[in-house]
DNA sequence: AAGAACCCCAACCGCACGAAC
DNA sequence: TGTTCGTGCGGTTGGGGTTCT
């Protein structure tokens, strides 16, 4: 980014503030403002960010230092569009937990509070405008779960099919799966908050994107494939969130290959409680068939943003009339 | 072609909370 | 015990880019 625009504007702000603060930069980062920050962090490591901030030679807020660290510079931060399998569990968590993004986000590797906020404020609420009713409303509520997100998992089916088909062998084979059940989104609940697990930075390693608190883990790529035939989801006949009893699938997880030191053991979640999931669709162990970051489905950007193309507007909206 | 409307997202703000003093 | 500081969170804003008229 080289354009910059809040021009030494402290003065236009805050009459009380210093002289010293009202050399505060705001707007925009430099690139040089970036490449200082990162060279001090690089070397320093992260944290106290007022005298971060100072040290580094930046005439920024510790606020301001943090916060572009974290969403944009880190080196793990994914940008690009939100997958469909990240939308799903955006709908998920969110309707799990509300407006609590940065809880959302543990279990979006990669991804910001910022991100997934912007996401629901920018996707999600256009589209219950656009249904004439409130993001907040029983109705939407029930739209989300009963209509697009069984949507959204026979795109994800049909997806993993057609990337299988292309590829010329099956998906299992070729991909890294994540598998993700209510039992490892609830282990966290009861976690301490220092075992809770936030994301570290693993650039250049694809397969190490879901190892964030036991919500989302990669799974051997030889486990069997999640399809339409051999799983039950929500497109099945239960999807309305009837709690499957048989999860060993999930249990079988071996939790413990994780190499991140501070990850949570397999024998440390509590697997007692299961909490039921809105929708049923994690209680029955859907396993998430993504392919890698730099694979034939996450280069086609179409794909992402297929929940919301006018096709899927026109289906929602006819369900919505007719069973709402 | 140009202005309006809309979309997206980086960045900011205020507040809350815990730790240190 | 009260104050200050550092940090994190959710809500909001502003501006650049894109699409529409």
């Amino acid at each position: 980014m080289d354009i910059y625009h809040g021009e030494l504007d402290g003065a236009n702000y805050n009459d009380q503030i210093s002289e010293e603060e009202m050399e505060l930069r705001r707007g925009p980062w430099t690139f040089d403002e970036d490449r200082a920050l990162m060279n001090y962090i690089s070397q320093h490591g992260e944290g106290r960010w007022n005298s971060l901030a100072q040290s580094a030679g930046l005439k920024r807020t510790g606020k301001s230092c943090r916060l572009r660290w974290l969403n944009y510079l880190r080196p793990d931060v994914r940008r690009g569009n939100i997958t469909l399998e990240e939308q799903l569990l955006i709908l998920e968590l969110h309707s799990r937990w509300g407006n609590r993004w940065s809880k959302i986000a543990q279990y979006l590797p990669g991804r910001t509070d910022n991100e997934i906020k912007n996401y629901w404020r920018t996707r999600v609420q256009k589209h219950a405008k656009q249904l004439k009713c409130d993001v907040n409303s029983k109705r939407f509520k029930d739209t989300m779960r009963y209509l697009w997100m069984p949507r959204l998992v026979e795109r994800i089916q049909a997806a993993a099919a057609a990337a299988g088909g292309r590829d010329g062998c099956g998906v299992s084979s070729t991909t890294t799966q994540y598998k993700l059940n209510s039992h490892n989104i609830s282990s966290i609940d009861n976690m301490g908050p220092s075992q809770k697990v936030l994301p570290v930075p693993q650039p250049n390693n694809s397969n190490m994107v879901g190892n964030y608190g036991g919500g989302i883990v990669p799974v051997n790529t030889n486990a069997t494939s999640y399809t339409a035939e051999n799983s039950s989801t929500a497109a099945s006949s239960d999807s309305f969130g009837t709690p499957v009893s048989d999860l060993t699938d999930c249990y079988n997880y071996p939790v413990n290959q994780n190499t991140n030191q501070d990850y949570c053991p397999a024998n440390q979640l509590a697997y007692g409680e299961t909490l039921t999931s809105p929708t049923g669709y994690f209680n029955q162990g859907l396993d998430f068939t993504v392919m890698e970051q730099n694979n034939q489905w996450m280069d086609e950007g179409n794909i992402y943003d297929n929940l919301w193309d006018v096709d899927d507007m026109f289906f929602l909206q006819q369900q919505f009339n007719t069973n709402f």
